[in-house]
DNA sequence: GCGGGGATTAACT
DNA sequence: GTTAATCCCCGCG
């Protein structure tokens, strides 16, 4: 596949603004076989987490609107770059409508466009920024322009997307079991997948 | 201001 | 399994 003719496609299946402004479950299921599209660089999204308002005590939302986290309390389609462990980038997509706070992580890609053709450049949330040249500079970005965006790109059957835990929240009690990380089941490009034990 | 801790990763033992 | 890297956010005083 030749990165040129892929791109123009991707930018005729962008997604609509309106898909953002749902609870952050249904975008997080939603988003799984989308492409992530990065300037000239695009990624198949494999895996997800979603992250709800105050009550999920595993969410950024939990201080309340701070000069980092406000744009989780405004309308949806917006990108959240924020950085983890003061070395890795970490992107989110801001859901909902306004005053309904909530984002989707987004923890794996399959590369697409302009990317390795090696299953591990994205799995995982601090490389696939960086296999895509993400930063904090693209927070805050709306998700309608030419160089960031989402596209359909194929369609994941819901028997073959998988729900659990999410991953590294265990500090959040009751809210660190309930089941907001999404994957598509056995994509060699998901973190953290249980290992198939050998023949 | 200070101090604690984190939505991770790779490189150790 | 354990740990370093590395920085900024947030709560508190």
């Amino acid at each position: 596949m030749e990165a040129v003719p892929a791109l123009a496609r991707l930018r005729t299946q962008r997604v609509p603004l309106r898909f953002y402004r749902r609870d952050p479950v249904t975008v997080g299921r939603a988003l799984l076989g989308c492409a992530l599209v990065r300037g000239d660089r695009a990624g198949v999204i494999v895996e997800t987490e979603a992250y709800l308002g105050p009550e999920d005590k595993a969410s950024h939302s939990r201080f309340g609107p701070t000069a980092r986290t406000s744009v989780m309390f405004g309308a949806g389609g917006v990108s959240y770059v924020y950085l983890c462990y003061g070395v890795h980038e970490l992107f989110n997509i801001v859901t909902g409508d306004a005053d309904q706070p909530g984002a989707v992580l987004i923890r794996a890609l399959a590369p697409l466009v302009g990317l390795p053709d090696d299953p591990g450049v994205g799995r995982g949330p601090g490389k696939l920024t960086r296999a895509l040249g993400i930063t904090r500079a693209d927070d805050r970005q709306i998700l309608d322009r030419d160089d960031l965006f989402v596209a359909r790109w194929e369609r994941v059957a819901p028997t073959r997307i998988a729900a659990g835990p999410r991953v590294g929240v265990d500090y959040a009690g009751r809210c660190a079991d309930r089941p907001l990380r999404f994957w598509i089941e056995d994509h060699p490009s998901v973190s953290k997948a249980p290992r198939r034990r050998e023949a």
